[in-house]
RNA sequence: GGUCCGGUAGCUCAGUUGGUAGAGCAAUGGACUGAAAAUCCAUGUGUCGCCGGUUCAAUCCCGGCUUGGACCA
């Protein structure tokens, strides 16, 4: 059985996850695209050393930060491990706040092999009126999806074109959009929204004091801040603060906005991407899944 | 006590030569297949500080009051 614990940031996730594995002999797998960097510890909210070891845990701290990860990293050792796991007759707990890579994972998502040494630089210049058509003379029914303002997404398009020699459209029409593995739970962690803000402002307040500004500048000194492991909440917001044009109290609320922003697109997520069971409190959660555990005996 | 400037959306403010108002941010809803803590889309009714006057019509003009700030005593 797979048990993905799932909701938005300071929800509590990763204690459930850990009593889950604890009591119905699991072992947890991250699910967060953040915490699967090295050296990044507080900012990215990671377990503690001593919560690491309550539990079986893994995929967390196995990424150099200045290594390019993407989903389909990711797909391939989350797919291994719960493969593993499943072998050992144990319970998956797959906890985090990443929706794509939960998703990549337990669905039939398949990306194509790519070419490398593309060269997409004649794609820079164009506006995004004129890369839109661009793509829509390639891929109309990929462009269809995407929103002409949605540079990023048309551009990916495009590559995958270039890179794969596929079209977006058809390799997702190639796919069932189905789940591949038995028994998966999505149990997400639902809290009011007010007592969730506070809960981040609070989280984030006690980063600072944990020492958060010491590890950003430490990381700073150290690596190129235009990896992607830096533009992780809390990593980014600080580049203002070292070029000297925001405080450190600017730079604090910021990175609260930016966490209550992102908590709401992960309610998003989880409430029409996937077929999530929303529970009230960290215990009507606890007692659901042993309700699904003892249901499974 | 006097003079001047201000009180408009949750916040910062714009505006209406008089026809009951709009930006940014916040907030809310949504999309999501190789950066996803990313990227993108949609949503603006608020006693225009209060009371009165002028006017067909006042948030706008006039008077008073109240309140914040600056300056002068």
């Amino acid at each position: 059985m797979i048990v993905v614990i799932c909701g938005p940031t300071a929800s509590g996730k990763s204690k459930l996850a850990i009593r889950l594995a604890q009591d119905f002999n699991g072992e947890i797998i991250n699910g967060d695209a953040f915490q699967v960097y090295k050296e990044l510890e507080i900012g990215t909210a990671k377990p503690t050393k001593d919560e690491l070891m309550m539990a079986t845990h893994h995929l967390f701290d196995y990424v150099e930060p200045t290594k390019n990860h993407s989903v389909m990293d990711y797909q391939v050792e989350a797919r291994k491990t719960i493969n593993e796991i499943l072998s050992r007759k144990k319970l998956v707990v797959i906890v985090g706040g990443t929706g794509l890579y939960q998703k990549a994972s337990l669905y039939d998502y398949t990306f194509t092999e790519e070419k490398e040494n593309v060269d997409l630089s004649d794609l820079a210049p164009l506006s995004n009126e004129e890369l839109y058509s661009y793509l829509v003379s390639l891929d109309e029914k990929a462009s269809l999806k995407i929103h002409p303002n949605n540079r990023k997404r048309v551009l990916r398009a495009i590559a995958i074109i270039r890179q794969t020699g596929c079209k977006k459209s058809e390799i997702e029409e190639a796919q069932e959009h189905k789940m591949i593995y038995e028994d998966v739970h999505f149990v997400g962690l639902n809290i009011n929204r007010e007592e969730l803000y506070k809960k981040i402002n609070d989280r984030v307040d006690s980063m600072f004091e944990e020492g958060l500004v010491e590890e950003v500048t430490s990381l700073y000194e150290k690596y190129d801040f235009n990896n992607n492991a830096f533009k992780g909440i809390g990593y980014k917001e600080f580049i203002p603060y070292f070029e000297g044009k925001n405080s450190l109290e600017e730079t604090k609320e910021l990175i609260k906005k930016n966490t209550r922003n992102y908590a709401k697109r992960q309610f998003t997520f989880f409430k029409h991407q996937m077929p999530t069971i929303w529970c009230d409190s960290i215990e009507e959660a606890y007692n659901y899944v042993k309700g699904l555990v003892n249901k499974d005996d």
